[in-house]
DNA sequence: GCCTGCCCGGCAAGAGGTGGCAACACCTTG
DNA sequence: CAAGGTGTTGCCACCTCTTGCCGGGCAGGC
């Protein structure tokens, strides 16, 4: 348990001492083993530290299968998300890991492989094993992330979905800083680098885009949709160069920096020629050059808070879901201004 | 089971049909119905038919806890690896998966954070929950690691411990062909920026640079250690300018890019004043500017390896290593020769 | 001194499957 | 027609841990 807890102790073959061979050494019923871990006061301190003692000399450790039988306790929740290679999870993974870990419980993480028959048939073999699921970006239609919440607690990210608990960007608060940035550079024409039609975000990101462009009186374009990877964003390079476009909005900063290294493979200078906005801030967004200008969505909470909420069902599990749950949580989002987007050339 | 198959059928709550129910509705004992699903051909096909009908109809799936009660069989794997941010296991990582899904086992991915208290801390939750773990770039000791084995079937990766099978890159091999480029393009005198000093596979290119290099009568000099990331390598940027180099061969591809991107900033030419080389070929390293030349590891090969040799443990537990095992898999590397080296300047 | 009540530990019943063993029906075969 | 074989299914024990219930022992109060 300590700093020096063992991983393994003497154990000859792949066999672990069960609470009956604790049990029979310390010269106790199995069930007050069990007790003395599981049920802590309720046995006496004595007997506990005996316990405790001889558990510890048989490198006992209480085994997951066994306890999760009674009540379907596993201590296991998963996170799903769309690509495990995209480094917009990475914080997410990491925080939302973290959060579980604290709270004793152990985080699956699952790769839906930007498939939503990946997607299914991961969730297929992990929901039985878990106690609760987040679902980032899932690639699922509502219905089927509803049946999944039928099934276990369930935290969507990204995408409202009625009746499941959901945390999101505020995406719309977030486009319009960009867009105010890209206006106060002189831009009058924007163009919008479109994501997965699939993708719930998209479709807030491109309303807020034409939203924020028509406050301001800008003209507003579209162009996709593009796969929402660094590809997606080279391809996207092209579309751009046919279009006489001083400033774009890509739909994620891998489009955007797929786009930022198509255009620089075509001659176009950045930010000089062309303006980019990203979106996510994602790990390597400073790295890349220019450094992209992009929209910071709060990864880090994103996790965090999304376990949480998961963790809030766990505990007062209740047939309907609360009020405070079925309002999305929106988390704020703000712009991060770096070297790819530049006063109008 | 086929492509419509529901994630959720009817259900109400958070509960789950059991073999009693399908067995009651069916008319059968609950033993039939196990066996329906886990032994084919041992139950009469009509009624193995009638069985799986009345289940689907019910929504039944096999929960992995019960099937795991009676000899632990959780249909779990895990992999661990070092850093899960780190591209160099994106494809390790599905490849492993892959293989673990087409045997009927799900694969839990681990992340270590780089620490070998994380990772320590990581295995204990995880251990007792599977059947066999991958550990990939481990900073656990040879002990440590050889603990880890001794409760649960292990495949250690990029890493060689006595009596654990292994599966590493022929680093030798790769580092060789990265020297005598480097000497065929003019270059003497070599410089070698090293990865962590837990890193077995460090320690192992740093010799096979040293070795490579004195046959071919080079200069090499070492720099170090830098952590295995980006960072680390705009760090050697730093030292490597201090010193006269021609051409650097990094730990990883990490590094590399890391280097570059610092020698850019200084104002260093790559690939004219200054040659770099890296290894693993990790997705992005051919997006970069300039294309990375890098020692390309088998990545995808990897992950199959690894689970496939965990699997034969699996199928055939013996209580000592078979002499198949116990000498590691040495999976062959190629150079990929990219935009970053060139005829010395 | 006896009753009450509390503390603690034990017994046994599950939880959802698996698998050995035996029963049973039916079909060959002598 | 009886004996033996074969194929299918049911019964039950078991895997590991939790938990409701019960009872023994002890202390405190009257």
């Amino acid at each position: 348990m300590g700093e020096t807890g063992e991983i393994g102790e003497t154990g000859t073959s792949h066999a672990r001492p069960t609470i009956y061979d604790v049990a029979r050494v310390a010269g106790v019923a199995p069930s007050t083993v069990s007790r003395a871990f599981s049920r802590p006061g309720r046995v006496n301190a004595e007997t506990a530290e005996r316990i405790r003692r001889v558990a510890h000399e048989l490198g006992y450790r209480t085994s997951p299968i066994g306890r999760g039988l009674p009540d379907g306790r596993t201590a296991l929740l998963a996170i799903v998300v769309a690509d495990l290679t995209n480094p917009f999870f990475f914080e997410i993974i990491r925080s939302a890991e973290k959060t579980a870990i604290d709270s004793g419980y152990t985080l699956l993480v699952v790769d839906a492989h930007e498939s939503g028959g990946a997607e299914r048939r991961a969730l297929e073999r992990t929901l039985p094993l878990v106690e609760g699921v987040v679902l980032a970006t899932s690639r699922l239609s509502d219905s089927a992330i509803r049946a999944v919440a039928k099934q276990r607690p369930t935290v969507v990210m990204n995408r409202v979905v009625t009746d499941v608990p959901s945390v999101i960007t505020d995406n719309a608060q977030g486009m319009r800083r960009a867009v105010e940035h890209l206006a106060g550079l002189g831009h009058t024409r924007l163009t919008y680098l479109a994501g997965p039609e699939a993708s719930w975000a998209d479709g807030m990101r491109w309303r807020a885009f034409r939203e924020a462009t028509q406050e301001l009186g800008l003209r507003a374009r579209r162009l996709g949709p593009f796969a929402p990877t660094l590809a997606g964003g080279l391809s996207a390079a092209q579309a751009l160069t046919t279009h006489s476009a001083t400033a774009t909005v890509a739909y994620n900063d891998l489009v955007a920096i797929g786009a930022m290294r198509g255009l620089t493979r075509l001659g176009v200078d950045i930010p000089r020629e062309v303006s980019v906005v990203g979106f996510d801030n994602i790990f390597g967004s400073d790295f890349c050059t220019p450094p992209l200008t992009t929209v910071a969505a709060p990864l880090r909470h994103f996790g965090t808070f999304a376990v949480q909420r998961l963790l809030n069902q766990l505990r007062n599990p209740s047939p309907t879901l609360s009020p405070a749950l079925s309002v999305p949580a929106l988390l704020p989002a703000k712009l991060v201004e770096r070297g790819s987007t530049a006063r109008r050339g």
